[in-house]
DNA sequence: ATTTAGATTGAGACTGAATCTTAATAATGA
DNA sequence: TCATTATTAAGATTCAGTCTCAATCTAAAT
């Protein structure tokens, strides 16, 4: 446990490598970059490519996905469950909001030029200490419109 | 299980009795109205106070209570967790936003006059069948200050 | 005050998403 | 090619949240 010299992992020394099944799972996030998907989802759909790949490798490469920044990680809950669900992070995904409905649990996306320009406008006024606001990580909760329509 | 009648389920007959352990469960969220808790926090407080109440229970007076609008349900997620939260429903927990930091975990309220203003316009701008944005019961993500000082 | 229907409770079994464990495997640098 | 060590697969484990059901309690009617 004590070392000296330093261990590869106190350096900060990125490996993360480049692996098959990385790959396989970053192919299933791009094929539909508008798509949030669950993990097991994406276990599903490896498998019915005869690409199998483990549960537990999934959650792992889509932590290290995520830590490097190709992968988005939305907590996301329906009406009696909740999960984590997961986007390829390109300028597509960075483009709209989520709004989940909190009647039907469908997740929509949505722009708003009002909230563009709110969280600007905090930006702007932020003074150092202050807390960040990063929008497009948020999932604004609310009611879709055939939800409100009723 | 047929019937010509019509069951009271279906008239929409509500009843919700008032029950000890929903004046309990009420207690505890009403005692800090500013806490979220976790159903896991509140069994071990009444645990505590010598007033059990049983976990099943305790999931399902919340429920009702936030169906009579007595409580909100918050879905937060922490670094490696995530979980529903309750607060007491009162005008103090309607006067602010949450923002959850993603770095250290933490639950901030916070107060936004450009998001108000957001909301609001949003709102004005809504057409019949557009999605509703419910602003105060969405849960920002972002840094607090410590942890974006860093 | 009694009665009674049926809503609610408590205890614990159950579920399922997410994590952890471990031996085996594969990616990278020398 | 070889050695190092990150990564994988499989399945055991965890734990928040749900479900089941007999026993109990609430509230309304008598």
């Amino acid at each position: 446990m004590t070392d000296g010299e330093g261990t590869s992992a106190e350096k900060g020394k990125r490996v993360c490598r480049n692996t098959r099944q990385k790959k396989l799972i970053l192919d299933c996030l791009t094929s539909d970059a508008e798509r949030h998907f669950t993990a097991d989802e994406i276990i599903d759909i490896l498998k019915s490519r005869r690409t199998p790949v483990a549960k537990s490798t999934v959650y792992r490469s889509l932590a290290m996905l995520e830590e490097g920044g190709e992968v988005r990680k939305y907590f996301l809950s329906e009406l009696n469950s909740a999960c984590y669900q997961f986007i390829a992070d390109t300028k597509a995904c960075a483009e709209h909001y989520h709004l989940m409905c909190v009647s039907c649990g469908k997740v929509i996306h949505f722009e708003s030029a009002e909230l563009r320009r709110a969280f600007q406008e905090i930006k702007a006024a932020r003074k150092p200490g202050d807390f960040f606001v990063d929008g497009r990580r948020t999932v604004f909760y609310g009611r879709c419109g055939e939800c409100s329509a009723e």
